[in-house]
DNA sequence: AATGTCCTCGTAACCGGTTACGGAAAGTCA
DNA sequence: TGACTTTCCGTAACCGGTTACGAGGACATT
């Protein structure tokens, strides 16, 4: 098998022209009447033609490489494996190679690169500035990088959606675990947690926010520290799914159910989320979109464009960790939840561990 | 800047030869003067020649894309991504296309790509089987696989050497950490484990294998859930550096201190093996090597060469988190040992609740 | 000296696209 | 109707390599 190795020349015989048009087509340049820029691309759909990427680089004399700039104190997660991905896509079908570099806070990559993706970019990211000291152009993820190209998503808008989703359900204890210097996104995060507490009249309490670092243990720990201090909650907001799952855990361990005990939600919708025993409340952030937005927007500038900014809107995905919390709510809690079926639940979940 | 495009033509020109007799060169053909070549060669190295990925790709007339198979079950940690690199990094300068792919239990990529690389493979992992039923070629990296190419690191001599280097310091009682379901390494690990055990005549006891799934929270439960049984022993040499970072915190929060309480080792040394507080002693992989040798091996398939298989030695990298037993002559530890942890547990479960 | 190998290496076509250039057809205006 | 634009599109050169083919020189054979 194998793809019959559809070329231009094929398209371009198919539809009655010649290269040429065909590329100019593929290529959106202007000079070509729109009957024949219907029907080559309609040629061009049916055979499935994808231009190769490496004749096309050649080509157009791209001899250059794109870097796509990692932090190396960055704990390098299930995200940014799904966000390299997206943006390699991208490159790779547009003929760029790129590669991935590490960044620290002293130096630059040393291979030269025509431009510049930088991945989860803290408040007090060194790279911008150093980056810009140098011309360097390039795209920043995760954070406003003011001056230059940047894409975020909305974490305000999510994290409110999440927290007014467990006010709904009657909670009103609701604990928020944040990643303390990941920066913007986690004060995004938090301030639209705050605002939607206040929104529905509810007391913020600061003994509430734990850090979690936005790791698994990290979520698991700050938990359970939370659990020994007698603090009081029903719910719980974390800020990432792998917060969100080390909370679960925590839980667990402590007797507690989720989400009949505890209400959970998470902040990215990465695949654990959807294999977690409850499957996980989060909201779903469009990784590949993201990555893809943020190459497009490097290209446009390293051809002469000006820096744009782009923020994309994120969705709740509402599963089985969160849940109305039944002892609490006055008409029906004997109903929804029986004292010994209760027991019976916790002490069958104490036994097999 | 940017390098400065030296092309094959310019080589030739500096070497007074045509562009056919460097290609030749390049690729090592035969039908070269010994002299013209060396002389051929000193200008490559002089001029510092890379060849185009893409060019060569497109002359060659290799239309076809490699594909790089997660397993979408899995952890995708720090090591798949630094892998993931390597690899590209192969199949990019020889002007292939790498994408990743990723492959189920069920069924196989779609996009059909020239060969496969498989990263992560387990004992019972289906992909093997499914992939050799479809005839595609393909290199699978950590498990062998029975007939065809595959690549792995000295895993028993790495577990031996650090359960060895724990042994000369003092320690008997030794936990090891391992993943459950993760394979042939798991396997591996815990059987040099015990070799070593063996070796230094002491008794194999299986309440000091731990299960830790190969995560960092999973190395925090399970040595939490063994200090919280009393399981005594002063040291952990754990199946990777996640669950060794992950037993350390656990030790913390346990009021033990590493080293002088109990010494940990590690397996993999990435990145974090360095950054964590009490450095990480752990056996260093050549990561970044295992996957250039894939990448090799599966161009060397694809232009007719027979399977291979390689194992790649590996290092035990002594830092500060594993040292003598100071307190205790290694005789009496039946009598002093229990003192910390019991006092420990104690402390532990007076705080919560 | 003439003919036949074997090596070595230059020549040119080709891979699959992009694009400068120029020609043909159609529209505009005097 | 002729000259001038404008629009659309075909032609051919080019990107940086690889490789089939064949020319030419060195050497051996007769």
């Amino acid at each position: 098998m194998g793809m019959p190795k559809v070329t231009i020349l094929e398209v371009a015989k198919a539809a009655g022209v010649s290269k040429g048009t065909v590329s100019r087509v593929l290529n959106g340049r202007s000079g070509v009447n729109s009957d024949t820029r219907e029907s080559v691309q309609a040629i061009v759909d049916r055979l499935g033609f994808h231009p190769d990427p490496g004749a096309r680089r050649l080509a157009r004399g791209t001899r250059q490489v794109i870097g796509i700039a990692l932090f190396n104190d960055d704990t390098h997660g299930l995200y940014n494996e799904v966000l390299l991905d997206a943006i390699q896509e991208v490159f790779l079908t547009e003929g760029y190679a790129a590669r991935v570099v590490e960044t620290g806070r002293d130096g630059l990559p040393k291979g030269v690169a025509a431009g510049f993706i930088l991945l989860g970019v803290h408040l007090d990211d060194p790279r911008p500035e150093l980056f810009r000291r140098r011309e360097l152009t390039f795209v920043a993820i995760g954070c406003a990088a003011p001056g230059s190209s940047w894409v975020d998503v909305d974490n305000e808008g999510g994290m409110r959606e999440a927290v007014s989703h467990l006010i709904k359900l009657g909670h009103t204890r609701i604990a928020h675990l944040t990643g303390a210097f990941a920066g913007q996104a986690s004060y995004q995060r938090l301030h639209a947690y705050r605002e939607a507490l206040a929104a529905a009249r509810i007391q913020y309490d600061r003994s509430l926010v734990l850090d979690g670092g936005f790791t698994e243990l990290g979520g698991y720990r700050a938990v359970r520290r939370a659990i020994a201090g007698a603090v009081e909650f029903t719910a719980v907001a974390a800020a990432s799914d792998e917060m969100a799952l080390g909370a679960m855990a925590a839980l667990e361990d402590a007797g507690l159910h989720v989400p009949w005990d505890v209400s959970v939600t998470g902040f990215d919708d990465l695949p654990p989320a959807r294999q977690a025993k409850p499957q996980l409340t989060t909201v779903r952030q469009p990784i590949r979109e993201v990555g893809r937005q943020a190459a497009h927007m490097l290209l446009e500038q390293l051809s002469g464009e000006a820096p744009r900014e782009v923020v994309l809107p994120v969705q709740l995905v509402v599963r089985a960790s969160s849940s109305a919390r039944p002892p609490l709510l006055p008409q029906d809690h004997t109903l929804l939840l029986p004292e010994p079926i209760l027991r019976a639940e916790l002490e069958a979940r104490g036994a097999p561990k």
